[in-house]
DNA sequence: TTCCGCCCACTTGTATGTAAGTATGCAGGG
DNA sequence: CCCTGCATACTTACATACAAGTGGGCGGAA
């Protein structure tokens, strides 16, 4: 396990901090679906009291990262398609509406922020560099919510985004997905360009719905890490 | 203050009923926005330690109903006509995709549940019964996200609701309301009977904003309730 | 061998105690 | 009169102790 004492006075209350290493951990899968954790074992070794950590594990209880069982145990959820689709629809919901705001609210200077946003994209995507492409990738997202006067469209959106990346990163990068990636992007910020929302919706759909097509592979690979479907 | 000792062992932990305590409280302005609430205070009055009573409001601060300083206190959040406006643009763009998917899944047997529903609501309207009404009302949209085969919808958009009905309690009901509000939800069954997606969203998109008009009026009516501008 | 029952270790839920920080009110000096 | 500084009474954040309940393992009996 990677969880380890986090350093305290620097970032915020101890629970906060507690439910980012958490939630990043459960995303990154470094605990497994299905996995139990003690409250217990988390205090000690973040060097924490259970009161910070039982506060963290609720607040992803309310995300579906984690189901708690009363007097029997914690436990990290399985991936269910179910829950992935949801979030899908959630995020596709939210995202698609807030684009075709923004597509009537933009201005140039807008426009242009875009612009230097994929550029960088561009070219980190070039270095092969995941990690800083989705912290811009991230930034781009937001930014659409906060052109559209939404910025709470985003807080949500990115919410219902960790059952996605949890799915996403057990899927081998593929080399070509960056460039495609940056590619609908743009396709994205032309429609915005030129003021069209239906446009801007439909490239944006298109768009986000390119995580959604692994996840049959990923399920024949890691069976394990999914719940049972009940039909 | 019409908050007091909770019956223990009826539903389910305690930090959850003190959740939907406060919660219903704050909806209903019992709680006064701006007014300060205090964990101590709270726990002496629902017989419940202050462990529970925390964790509640740790839920209200996720909803955005309380603000919490630290070493300060924490208060009950002003309604600001952005948090209305956020709230309300969650549920439209949820709901309204949903329906476009209720459209197209419908059988006719789900259609004459909801032709069933919308009858219920026409007989409780006729006695002028808000309270029935608001049960049959969110049994009436939970059902069309249950149709579209995503409960989680409306989940999501009941939680967010809570902003939306605290400001439609303040304003007085006006006696051709729930006849109207019948009215609408028959279109809007009546675009999912023809299996039309187009129709259900516009109308039912229709239907969602009427909630929003009375806004400016509330807010002339309670300026200390709302949160000062700052533009 | 197999099954039943008890004991115990461990879980979450709740209660209470400790620490640290902020606003308030009062006293005293200018 | 007004302003400054401190004591104090509050607040939340965190730590710890207790209560209630579940599952597993072990031992004994059939």
């Amino acid at each position: 396990m990677r969880i380890d004492r986090l350093r305290r006075g620097s970032g915020g209350p101890a629970s906060r901090q507690v439910y980012r290493a958490l939630r990043d951990a459960i995303i990154a899968t470094e605990f497994e679906p299905g996995q139990r954790i003690s409250e217990n074992e988390l205090a000690e070794r973040l060097a924490v009291s259970r009161t910070p950590v039982r506060e963290a594990l609720i607040r992803l209880r309310d995300d579906r990262f984690v189901q708690i069982v009363p007097q029997l145990g914690t436990f990290v959820t399985r991936i269910s398609a179910a829950a992935v689709e949801d979030a899908q629809f959630i995020r596709e919901s939210l995202e698609c509406a807030a684009v075709r705001l923004a597509a009537t609210r933009a201005d140039d200077a807008d426009i242009a922020a875009l612009n230097g946003l994929v550029r960088r994209q561009a070219e980190v995507s070039e270095f092969g560099d995941y990690e800083q492409f989705a912290v811009l990738d991230d930034e781009f997202h937001a930014a659409i919510c906060e052109l559209a006067g939404r910025p709470v469209a985003w807080e949500v959106a990115q919410r219902v985004k960790g059952h996605l990346n949890r799915v996403r990163r057990l899927s081998l990068p593929q080399p070509r997905y960056l460039a495609e990636m940056v590619a609908e992007h743009r396709l994205v910020l032309e429609a915005l360009d030129q003021r069209d929302p239906d446009a801007a919706e439909a490239t944006l759909r298109h768009h986000l719905r390119m995580v959604l097509s692994a996840l049959p592979a990923i399920r024949a690979q890691h069976p394990d890490y999914f719940e049972e479907e009940r039909p």
